[in-house]
RNA sequence: GCGGGUGUGGUGAAAUUGGUAGACACGCCAGACUUAGGAUCUGGUGCCUUACAGCUUGUAGGUUCGAGUCCUAUCACCCGCACCA
C-alpha cells in the first residue's frame, strides 16, 4: 500500500500534468508579483499594448485571445531581451450592449459589467499573460472618466490654430479678437463669420460664445440621428435595416439635435502627415487616407434664374469639365431646395424627400443600379458661357460631402451619365473620341472639346486656368475638401461619461474642474428622455442645478475613454493628473500595438487626434501614439449543420441529404468531433430534440460545415477554457499561433490543436522519463546538437522579432523532432531550448527550469546568443534545371565558383541525358542558390 | 457604390530578397507495442501514372534562363463605411 503510493506520485509527478504545473505557476508569479512593471528602471523601456475589450456578456470565444498571445509572447521576448515592458490590460467598459440589456432586464449596467469583467478576468487568467494587472483600469470608473471628462474639458478650451497647424488656447484666440477680430483666422465652423476687434468686444457674453463655440475642437452643432419615435430612441446606423428599426421594424427619420463634435477635419492634414512617420501595415495607411478623403477641386457658384441673393455653390474635383455640365444635383437636403423649386414642382420634390427620408446613407451611396431623383424645375447658369442648367435633387449626393451640391458632367462620370440616361438629360461631349456615347469616360488625359475658351487644352492645364478664371470673376474659389466630417461626439444613451457641461441660458459653460469627476447618477429606468434626449434628462434632480443652470444630458460615445487610455496605463493611479509627465515621457510611445482592423478609421483616428491635441497644448512630447500596429486577423467560425428532414424528426447525414428535402440547422460545434456528430450528445442538447432519429452513413452522422462570424446564435464559440482544461494553456497559446499568420483571418478548427500537444509532451520526454524521472544529463553537447540548438536560435529570434509566430512553433517542432532524433538529454542544449520557448509555453518552461535545479524564474534568464560558427555548412545540394525544369540535384562545395560549378553539372548523368547532345547556350549560376542550363 | 484584404494538397499552412512549391502540423493509409487506446513509436501520403514521363499555387495573358512571388486583365470570397465596440 504504501508502495504503491509512492510510484504514484513518481508517476505524477514525472508526467506532463500540465494543469497542475500551469495552476501552480500561475499562483506562483501571482504571489511574487512577477509581472510587476517599475516606471523607474535603468533598462530601456518597451511598451506593448493589446486594444482593451469591450466586455461583453457573451463572454471569451477562441478569436479574443489570438492578439492578446501575440503580445504576450512579444512583451515577454522583450522581457528576456533586457527591456523594461510596459504590457497592462484593462477594460472599454462603458458602451451601448450593456445598457441594452439594462433595458431588457432591469439590471444595472454597472452590475452586468462588473459580472462580465470578472468572468473575461478568470478566462484570460486561464491563459496565463504576462499582464500586470496592478495597472488595470476601466473606463466606466469614475476614478478613470474624472480624466476623461477633464480631458474634454481641454478639447473644449482649445482651438486650432491653422497659421500655426496646432491647437492653442481659448483665451489665445479671445486675445486675438481683442486686438485683430477674426480677419487672419476665417471661422471654421462658418465660414461668412466676420468681425473687427471693435465688433468682437461690441458682442454680448452670448453671442461672443457662440462665435467661439464655432471655433473650440470640442463644439455643439446641430446634426441629425436616426430617430425612432415608437421605441422612442436614437438608433445606430446599424439598428436600421431598410428605413426600419431592427428590433420591431418601426420605421425611422432623420431627426435633427444639437450634439457634440470634435473638430478632427482640422487635423486632417496632421493626421495624414503622422502616417509617414508610424509603422501601419500600408493598407492601414490606405484606410485612413482614404477615410481622410483629401481631394484638390474648385467651390464653383452657379446663379440661379429668377432667384436673387442666392448662388448654388458645387464643389468639384474636375473644373476643367465646366462646359461638360448638363445638370446640378442638390442633396435632397440642401437648405436651397424649399427656396428655388417651383410651384409646379413642389409636390415632386417633397414626394421624394419623404422617399429619401426613410433611405439609410450606406443605402443611399450602395444603390447604383436603380436610379432616383427628381427635378427641381429651377435652372442654374452656367458661370463661363451663361447656359441653362436643370437643378435636380438625388439621393446618391450627400449633405455632409463637399458642399452638398454637384455640377453633373454625363460624359465623365458614370453615375452622372446613368442618371442623365434615366431622366432622358442631354449629355454634351466634351472629350470628343474618348466618349463612346454607351458610358462616361473619366480620363484626366485629353484635349478639351466643346469647351469655349479651353477648348484644345489638355485637362490638366485647364484646371488651373478654370480656377483662375473663377477666382477672377469672383464666382469660385481653389478649394481643397476632405471626405472626413466632424466626429459626433454626442450619444442620447445612459451608460457612458457624462459632459463635464452646464447650461445657463442655454449657453455651455465647462464645470468647475475642481467639481470633477460629474458622476454618473443611478437610475432604474434607463428609458430614453421624451424629445428622444438621453435617459439622464428623466433625472431631474441631478439636471436641475437651481437658478435655472442645468447639465448636458447627453453622454460620450464609446471611443471617448479608448482615446487616451494607453497613457492612463502608464500611470493608472495618479489623481492629481491623467498621468504624469515624467512618466509619460519615460514609457513615451506604444512599441507595439495589436488589435484588430475593425478599428481602422475609428478608434485609431480618434486617439491619435487626442494624442495630437494633448502634444499641441504641451502635455506630451510625442504627438503618434503608436509606433508600429499590427492587426490580428479574425478568427471565423466554423459552424456545423444538421439535416432535418422536413416535417419529421429524423436527421440525416450530410452525405445522404440529397435524397431527401431538408431544413438545415446549426448545431453546438462542442458536441461534434470534427464532423462527426455526437448523436447521444444531440438528443440532450436541446429537449425538442429528445426523440430525434438519424440516417447514418457508415454508422456515422456527418455534419455539414459553413464558415462564418464566431456567434452565440451560430452555436460556433469555442470557449477558450474548454481547451486550456483538456490541453493546458501551453498549448492552447501554441496552437492559436500554430493556426497562421497573425494578420491573417482563419476558420477555427480544434482539431489540430493535437499536434502542438504531442509536441510539448515530446519536448517534456527530452527532459523527464515518465519511469525513469529527470533524464537529463552534463554530457557535452555534440556538433550535430549545437547546430540544432543555433540553427533554432536563429531562426526563433528572427521569427519572434517579426511576429512570424506560425512558423516559429513549426521551428519549435524541428528543432525537438531532431533532438529527439539525436537522443539529446544534455542539460547544455535542453535549457537554451526552454529560454526560447518560455515566451510561447511559459508553464512548461518555468517548471522544467526549475526541475533542472536553476534557481530564479525563467522569466529572466539571459536569452541564448546565436553563434555562426555552429551552423556553417561547406556544401550544398544544388538543384539542378535543364531549360528552368529541375532534373536533378547535385552535392557541391560552397567554395565552388560558377566556372567549376558548370563544369561539374555538365559532368552529370541525368544533365547529360536531358542535353541529348546538343551544346548548352548558357550555364546560369547563383553561388549557394541553384544551376540552370539552357540549351 | 467607395475603401481594404484573401485565393497554394482532403485541411491549417510554409516558401523573409524572382531560384528545389507543399516545411511544420491535422487528417488519412499501413505497421509495431498493448488487456485496452482519443497513449506512444515507425513508414507512407499534391494530382495522374506499374514505372518513366507529365501536370500543379483562383482564371487568362505577359516579362524572365527561371514566376506562388513582378506586370496586365479577370473571377470568387471575406471585412469596414462614421451612434456596435
Amino acid at each position: 500500500m504504501h508502495g504503491q503510493r509512492l510510484t504514484f506520485r513518481i508517476h505524477q509527478y514525472m508526467e506532463y500534468n500540465f494543469r497542475a504545473i500551469e495552476q501552480k505557476w500561475q499562483q506562483r508569479w501571482k504571489e511574487t508579483h512577477a509581472y510587476r512593471v517599475s516606471n523607474n528602471s535603468s533598462k530601456p523601456k518597451c511598451y506593448v499594448l493589446d486594444m482593451f475589450p469591450y466586455p461583453s456578456g457573451a463572454g471569451l470565444h477562441v478569436g479574443h485571445p489570438l492578439g492578446y498571445i501575440a503580445s504576450d509572447i512579444y512583451a515577454r521576448y522583450k522581457r528576456l531581451k533586457g527591456f523594461n515592458v510596459l504590457h497592462p490590460m484593462g477594460y472599454d467598459a462603458f458602451g451601448l450592449p450593456a445598457e441594452q440589456y439594462a433595458l431588457e432586464t432591469g439590471q444595472h449596467p454597472a452590475v452586468t459589467t462588473e459580472n462580465n469583467i470578472n468572468s473575461f478576468r478568470d478566462q484570460l487568467d486561464n491563459i496565463g499573460f504576462c499582464y500586470d494587472w496592478e495597472r488595470e483600469i476601466r473606463t466606466s470608473d469614475p476614478a478613470y472618466y474624472k480624466w476623461t471628462q477633464w480631458l474634454f474639458l481641454q478639447l473644449f478650451d482649445s482651438w486650432f490654430n491653422r497659421k500655426l497647424s496646432k491647437a492653442q488656447r481659448i483665451t489665445d484666440l479671445v486675445n486675438i479678437f481683442e486686438t485683430e477680430g477674426n480677419a487672419n483666422h476665417e471661422c471654421p465652423g462658418d465660414r461668412n463669420i466676420r468681425f473687427s476687434a471693435e465688433g468682437w468686444k461690441g458682442f454680448s457674453e452670448q453671442d461672443q460664445r457662440e462665435i467661439l463655440m464655432h471655433y473650440r475642437i470640442a463644439f455643439l452643432a446641430y446634426a441629425e440621428v436616426n430617430w425612432c419615435a415608437e421605441l422612442g430612441t436614437v438608433l445606430a446606423n446599424d439598428e436600421v435595416v431598410n428605413g426600419v428599426s431592427e428590433r420591431g421594424g418601426f420605421p425611422v427619420v432623420k431627426k435633427k439635435m444639437r450634439q457634440w463634435f470634435l473638430r478632427i477635419t482640422e487635423y486632417a492634414d496632421r493626421l495624414l502627415e503622422g502616417l509617414e512617420q508610424v509603422s501601419f501595415s500600408e493598407a492601414m495607411k490606405d484606410m485612413q487616407r482614404n477615410w481622410i478623403g483629401k481631394s484638390q477641386g474648385a467651390e464653383i457658384s452657379f446663379e440661379i434664374e429668377g432667384v436673387q441673393g442666392e448662388k448654388l455653390v458645387c464643389y468639384t474635383t474636375r473644373p476643367d469639365t465646366i462646359f461638360g455640365v448638363d445638370f446640378l444635383v442638390l442633396a435632397p437636403e440642401h437648405e436651397l431646395v424649399d427656396l428655388i423649386t417651383t410651384h409646379e414642382q413642389r409636390q415632386a420634390i417633397d414626394d421624394y424627400k419623404q422617399y429619401v427620408q426613410s433611405r439609410s446613407e450606406r443605402e443611399r451611396m450602395a444603390e447604383v443600379k436603380q436610379v432616383t431623383g427628381a427635378f427641381t424645375g429651377a435652372y442654374a447658369l452656367n458661370p463661363f458661357n451663361g447656359r441653362q442648367i436643370p437643378v435636380w435633387i438625388s439621393e446618391y449626393v450627400l449633405a455632409g460631402y463637399g458642399t452638398g451640391a454637384i455640377m453633373a458632367v454625363p460624359c465623365g462620370d458614370q453615375r452622372d451619365f446613368n442618371f442623365a440616361k434615366h431622366f432622358d438629360i442631354h449629355i454634351t461631349n466634351i472629350v470628343g473620341d474618348a466618349y463612346n456615347g454607351e458610358e462616361a469616360n473619366p480620363t484626366k488625359e485629353g484635349k478639351l472639346v466643346n469647351s469655349d475658351f479651353i477648348t484644345g487644352m489638355d485637362m490638366k492645364p485647364a484646371m488651373e486656368l478654370v480656377i483662375s478664371e473663377l477666382e477672377k470673376r469672383g464666382n469660385g474659389k481653389r478649394q481643397i475638401n476632405f471626405k472626413m466630417r466632424d466626429a459626433g461626439f454626442s450619444r442620447q444613451r445612459y451608460w457612458g461619461e457624462p459632459f463635464p457641461i452646464i447650461y445657463k441660458n442655454g449657453i455651455p459653460y465647462a464645470v468647475d474642474e475642481t467639481t470633477l469627476p460629474v458622476e454618473l447618477p443611478h437610475v432604474e429606468n434607463y428609458k430614453p428622455g421624451a424629445e428622444g434626449e438621453g435617459p439622464l434628462a428623466n433625472v431631474r434632480e441631478w439636471v436641475e442645478l437651481g437658478d435655472g443652470t442645468i447639465r448636458e444630458t447627453n453622454t460620450m460615445p464609446g471611443y471617448a475613454g479608448s482615446s487616451w487610455y494607453f497613457l492612463r496605463f502608464m500611470d493608472p493611479k495618479n489623481d492629481q493628473v491623467f498621468a504624469d509627465r515624467n512618466v509619460m515621457d519615460y514609457w513615451n510611445q506604444v512599441d507595439l500595438y495589436i488589435g484588430g482592423t475593425e478599428h481602422a478609421v475609428g478608434h485609431l483616428l480618434y486617439s491619435r487626434l487626442w494624442t495630437k491635441v494633448l502634444f499641441d497644448l504641451g502635455f506630451l512630447s510625442f504627438d503618434e501614439p503608436y509606433k508600429k500596429l499590427v492587426n490580428q486577423g479574425m478568427i471565423t467560425g466554423s459552424s456545423r449543420i444538421v439535416y432535418r428532414v422536413r416535417g419529421t424528426h429524423q436527421f440525416v447525414s450530410a452525405g445522404l441529404k440529397d435524397k431527401y428535402e431538408t431544413d438545415e440547422l446549426h448545431v453546438d460545434v462542442n458536441i461534434v468531433d470534427g464532423v462527426e456528430l455526437d448523436t447521444e450528445a444531440f438528443k440532450h442538447w436541446r429537449s425538442d430534440y429528445t426523440n430525434a432519429e438519424f440516417i447514418l452513413e457508415n454508422g456515422k452522422y456527418i455534419c455539414g460545415t459553413l464558415s462564418e462570424k464566431m456567434s452565440k446564435r451560430y452555436f460556433n464559440a469555442v470557449n477558450p477554457n474548454t481547451l486550456v482544461e483538456k490541453y493546458g494553456a501551453d498549448t492552447f497559446r501554441m496552437y492559436e499561433m500554430f493556426l497562421g499568420p497573425v494578420e491573417q483571418s482563419k476558420p477555427w478548427e480544434t482539431k489540430g490543436i493535437e499536434g502542438v500537444h504531442r509536441f510539448l509532451k515530446k519536448l517534456w520526454r527530452l527532459f523527464a522519463d515518465e519511469q525513469k524521472g529527470l533524464v537529463v544529463t552534463n554530457d557535452a553537447p555534440t556538433a550535430d546538437e549545437l547546430k540544432t540548438l543555433h540553427k533554432t536560435i536563429r531562426k526563433i529570434e528572427e521569427d519572434t522579432e517579426r511576429l512570424s509566430y506560425n512558423t516559429a512553433v513549426s521551428a519549435f517542432m524541428v528543432c525537438v523532432n531532431e533532438l529527439s532524433d539525436l537522443k539529446c538529454h544534455k542539460k547544455a542544449v535542453l535549457e537554451q531550448v526552454l529560454v526560447l520557448l518560455t515566451p510561447y509555453a511559459p508553464h512548461v518552461a518555468e517548471e522544467l527550469w526549475q526541475l533542472m535545479g536553476n534557481s530564479g524564474s525563467i522569466l529572466d534568464a539571459a536569452y541564448p546568443v546565436f553563434e555562426q560558427q555552429y551552423v556553417t555548412e561547406s556544401a550544398k545540394e544544388y538543384p539542378v534545371s535543364v531549360n528552368g525544369k529541375l532534373r536533378t540535384t547535385i552535392v557541391i562545395n560552397l567554395d565552388v565558383e560558377a566556372d567549376e560549378a558548370g563544369k561539374i553539372a555538365l559532368a552529370n548523368e541525368v544533365v547529360q541525358k536531358w542535353l541529348e547532345g546538343k551544346e548548352p547556350k548558357k550555364i546560369i549560376f547563383v553561388k549557394g542558390k541553384m544551376i540552370n542550363i539552357v540549351i
